[in-house]
Parts: structure tokens; C-alpha cells; sequence
DNA sequence: TATGAATGAGTGTTCATTCAT
DNA sequence: AATGAATGAACACTCATTCAT
């Protein structure tokens, strides 16, 4: 009769995702079966099949939605920062914090996923993509502002920065006492970065 | 008694783990079967555990393996330097060299192992650690003759570069056409990280 | 109250038979899905239980209303003529041209039904001897009166004739290129019966 | 040492075929599972794989195999007759003499197989058509010895002979109490399709 | 009546591992 | 040491059937 009804159950297909996360997360992909899932998710295994063409679907499915809410978070911020070394700052920031936010997810998404030569071989990573050309635009911009070096190629370096900011991401996520905090790596990472292409 | 029984086999463990790279290298550990690995090696499939515990201890050896010859090989080049920036220098060309020449082996240790958080979990990587303190040794040396920043933190800038350097690894070997030379690659990175964490 | 209620739908149950049909002719019963049943009759999956037990007695009903319609078309057709000898012409001509005019029921009641043992085992086939007895009253009123042999064992032959007039017609159906007429085929079969019980 | 050792064990093809009969006789191919087959052949369910593709192709194998045997077995007889009635008379006591011997066999092939459309349609039939052919060359061989009529179509009757035969064939096997002999019933069907297509 | 989402038992097939030779 | 046939546990996926709406 009212508002409260349109969705009586959460979305299905949501529910059986993030139960997918935690267990892939726990597991890995290849030692995860589709009954381990459907057990978290509550759901008998047929079910998944109605939602996901088959397993490998599944894992996709998770990276997509959660690269778009992770490149939708992270754009709406840049756009609020003017000066292209903050931008990076942030940048470095935010998807520490985020890999923080979303441990199990950035560990599917880095481990079981990125790091599969079968995913990465068959599969057109446009997502990935779009989210790497996010800090390439930020260099883009410095140096235009003069404020980079003319020397420093964006297209090299937004791969150097990613990388180097997932590894460190990577490595919080699977350490069990953490040695030091998201705040301190995003510093020493933005310093290092931020100093290794100023134009100084 | 002559000079053919010198070496009438190469090393059938040898053989083995080559073969296991280049079949590992192409479908993923986990799409490779052991009959794969035999028929690429040669041998029967109980052979394989004649060398090898189980598939998994196949491919750990592989990784514990090439590790030895990489960790080897870097610190060889890295005792001829004196300076602690050319060594930074030195370690980022070596490492992207390395993988240039061993690709499959690149493609396995970087993809198949690290993929499966089973793998980064149960296994304790103590080569893995060996290597990443090379840099930080590198790093330590800078700052203790003054060359480097006293607020870079060793620990945590060694995962960065190296996250950086394998980054960087990791898409030259699965880019299909080139777009840039390892070299140029080398000197982007070296430049970035020396200036990075130089002093001024 | 008007016209267009005299028959709003066709019978529902008559619609999933017919769709039915040309389903299982065309992928075989055990290949066919209740579902690829339900999509091809335009009703929902659950739809087919209200009408159906389940999908064997799908299979049945099927045969048996068909059978009705065989026998009772036969059946009248046979009265029309005195003649024995013209009656098994007749009926060979009618099986003949029946199985050529519904080519996907004849098919699914030849192939799939007699396919499995489960179903010639497990279900007592009244309708199938009715139809046969038909054949083997012919021959028993031509032996009456005289025209057949004295020899010639109805119960025995009746049996050979459907099997020769129905392997004609499963062949004629499966044939892409038709390489002779149904009417050629009845004339010969015709020809061969006649003279083979007839008493000279 | 000597010839005992060849073949210290039976074929094990051989083997899982001949289970595989007995299991489809009994349950109808679609109802048989490959475990069944295993359990009935005392092997693994994973042997089977390694001497069968898939469970059709050991469907098809089992058909090919027989045929084999059946059309060699009515060769061989067929060379030792010269008359072609007596031809047609031996093929038709052949024929139910086989199917009574190897009734499971019989009845595998006549309703899981023959009966498939399944197969039928995606599998060329070689073997079914040489057997055929084998009746062909009985009927011109009479009609050039101006035994049988000239009018007689010999790619038509081939069918129908067989037709007539494999459905008493069939029957017998499914009777559970035999109402007459495979004796009597080669003699009515002998009798009637020599008179049926004879000069006279 | 009708729907179609959900179920979960069932099965063909794969493959790491063993072991008699 | 080497083989490779055999094993059988494991798993992704399908689909007949049910039932709340």
C-alpha cells in the first residue's frame, strides 16, 4: 500500500554478490564452490544460475559493479579539488581508505580477479581501464598547470602510481597485525609521488 | 666413462618445472591440469610426483626457484654500485629486464601465485620478503648517507616501488603490442622514485 | 454473451499439447525442457501442472489423443468398404498419408514415445492394440470370407504390417530429400501384402 | 611366455559395453547413469571416460559394434544360399534368431538408439544402411533371376521387410510371455513376403 | 486459474593422485 | 626411476516440480 513494499526483499542478485565476496575472500575463487556461496547467500544453488550465467559471470559481475561505485566515489571527490597535487593526495587516500572500507571486496577484486591471466586474457577490462585514465587525467592536468614535469609520461606513470598504491593496499588487507596505518602509507605514498613528478 | 654421461639428462626436475612455466603461463595454474604438465614435459603424469609433492608444491618450487636466481642476480649487480641512487636505478631496470627475458616465469610468479589468496595466506613467503628487502636496504643506505629524505619510511616505500616496478612488469608482459620500450619504462620509474625520495 | 466468448481461448490443454508436439519432435523428448514446452505454448512453467501431471504424462496424453483421432479416422474410413483386400490397402494408404499430414505428431509417437523402455514397459499401451487389432480384424474377415489364406496367422501378421507401413513412415518423416511419394509407397506395400496373404 | 599371457584380461571396452547393455536394456538409456553403467561394468565412473568420449558415444559404440557382428554374421549365412527365396527366408530367421539371442542388445539398439531422434538425426547412420542394403541385394538378385516381379520396388521393400521384421523382433523381446515362437514367426513373415513379391 | 521465482536433488564429466608393473 | 591405467571424490550446472502471490 505504501513506499515500504516496492522492495520487500533486498535485491537478489545483490544479496547472492556480496556473499560471494566474503566467501571468494575466504577461499579464493577456484576453492570456493558454487554451493559455498549459495550457502552464505541463503539461496539454493540453482538460484545463482538465475542471476549469473555461471561462476566466472559471478566473479565478473562483482568487479563491475564494484569498479563503477569505486570510479563514481573517487571522481566525485577529484572534481571538488582544484590543485593537481592534492588531487593526487587524495587520490592515493581515498583508494586506501576505500581497499580499507571493502577489505574482502578489494581482495577479490586484486587476488582472485586482477591476478588471473584468464580474466585478464579473455576478458576487456574496461573498467579498470577507465579507473587508471582517472589518474592519468590528474597528471595530465599538472602538468599543463606547469606544476609536473614535461618529462614525466602520464601514460607510464598512472601505472607506476596504481601499482604502487594496490600493492601497498594488498599488503594491509592480508596483514593480519597492522604495522602501520592507511593514513601514514597514503603520506609517505603522496610524498614520495607528489615530489617524484613535481617539476622541482 | 666418456663425455656423454655427463649430462645425459638435464635435470628432470628441471625439465619439469620449465615445462610446468610455460604451460602455467598459458591457460593459469588452475586451468592447467598435471597431465598438461606431462605431456609439455615429456614424461608420465606419475612422474611428476616422483619430484613433486602435488600440484601445488609444483608450483611453489617454480616460485621458490626463480626467486633464488632473481634474489641472486639482483644483489650480484647491486654490490658492484656505491651509490645508493644508482642502485635504485639499477634495481628497477634489472627487475623489468628480468621479466622481459623470463616472461612466462614473470607471468606465473606474478599471476598464478599470487592469484589465489590460498597460496598468499597459507604459504609463508619468505623469499617473497627476501627480495622486497633488498630495496629497503637500498633505501636505508641512502638515508644513512644523507642522500635521502629522514622522513621516507623504509618499510613502507619499499612495497610502494616494488608495487610500482611490478605493476608496471605485469602489463609489459601482457601487452600484446608494445607501446614502450622497457628502457624507457626503467628511466620513467627510476626518475619518479629517485627524485621521490631525495633529500631536496 | 456475444460471439466472442463462444471460444475465448482454445483449450488450454489442447494449445500445450500442440506446442508439445512440434518441441519434442524437433529436439526429442529427453532433450526437451518443460520450460522450452511452456515458452513454445505461451503459458508459464507451472502452467503445464495444472493441466498435466508431469512430464511424462505430458508424453502420454499426447499419444492417446492422437491415437483416438488415428483410430477412430481409420476405423470410419475401414466401414465405408466391404472389400478386405481394398480395407488393407486403405489402411496402409490412411497410416501412410496420416503420419505425411501430422509429420511432428507422428514423429514424437514413433521416436520418443516408443523410445524409452520406461514407457513400453511402465504403461500399458491399450490404445496402441486397439489400433492394431484393427489391422488383424481385416485379415481374420478376409480369411472368413475366404479371400486369405487359411494359413496366415493374424496375430502374427498384423504386427508385420504396422511394422513394415510404420518403418516406411518413420523413414518417409526423417528423409529430408524425399526420394519417392507416400502414394508409392502405399502401392507397393499394398501390392506386397495382398499377394501375401491372399489365397492363391 | 606363451600365447595365455596376451590377454590376461577381457577387452575392457569390451567389458563396459557389454554392462552398458544390460543397464540400458533395463532402464532405458536416458535413465541409466554413466555411475550405473560403471557399478554394472565394476570399474570407476571415470574409466568409462577413458575408453568412451561421452556417454552417447558409448551408445554409439555399442550400436556400431553390433552392427558389425550382425551384418557379418547374415553375410557369411546369406553367401552359403543361392536361391533368393530361400535368401529372404534365412535373412528373416536370421534376423529374430539374433535379436532372440541378443535380446538386451536387441532391444537397445531397436528402441534407445534406432528409435532416438536424437541420434537418428545427428549421427549418420553407415552401419543401419549397410544392413538394409544387405535385403536390397536379396530382392533385384530375384527379380534378375525372374524370380520376383518386376514391379517390385526393392529400395522400397527393403524398409518394409525390415520394418516388418524388427517390430515382431521387438515384440518378442518385450513379451514377457511368449505367444509364439521365433520359429513360427519367421515362417508367417517368410511365407508372406516371398508369396508377396513373387512372379506369380 | 495463472504465474514464474525458487528450489535442491541429481548427473555427466574432470582430474589430482596412486600403484602395480 | 618411470610409467600410465585406474580410481573416485568433487563440482558446476540443469531442470522437473512446487507454491506464494
Amino acid at each position: 500500500m505504501n513506499g515500504e513494499e516496492k522492495k520487500p526483499v533486498i535485491d537478489k542478485r545483490q544479496k547472492i554478490m556480496e556473499a560471494a565476496v566474503v566467501v571468494f575472500a575466504d577461499k579464493g575463487f577456484y576453492n570456493s564452490t558454487v554451493a559455498d556461496v549459495a550457502r552464505s547467500a541463503d539461496v539454493a544453488d540453482g538460484t545463482i544460475y538465475l542471476y549469473f550465467k555461471n561462476k566466472d559471470d559471478l566473479l565478473i559481475s562483482i568487479f563491475e559493479h564494484s569498479m563503477e561505485m569505486f570510479i563514481g566515489t573517487v571522481r566525485g571527490e577529484l572534481e571538488n579539488i582544484d590543485n593537481p597535487r592534492d588531487k593526487i593526495r587524495k587520490f592515493i587516500t581515498l583508494h586506501l581508505q576505500l581497499v580499507q572500507k571493502h577489505q574482502n571486496l578489494a581482495q577479490v577484486i586484486q587476488i582472485e580477479l586482477r591476478q588471473s591471466s584468464k580474466f585478464m586474457k579473455e576478458y576487456a577490462n574496461e573498467k579498470f581501464f577507465e579507473y587508471l585514465s582517472l589518474i592519468q587525467g590528474v597528471i595530465e592536468e599538472g602538468k599543463e598547470q606547469g606544476l609536473f614535469r614535461a618529462s614525466a609520461d602520464p601514460v607510464i606513470l598512472k601505472r607506476a602510481i596504481f601499482g604502487a598504491v594496490d600493492e601497498m593496499a594488498l599488503e594491509w588487507v592480508l596483514m593480519r597485525k597492522k604495522r602501520y596505518s592507511i593514513e601514514e602509507a597514503a603520506d609517505q605514498l603522496s610524498d614520495m609521488f607528489i615530489r617524484g613528478i613535481a617539476l622541482l
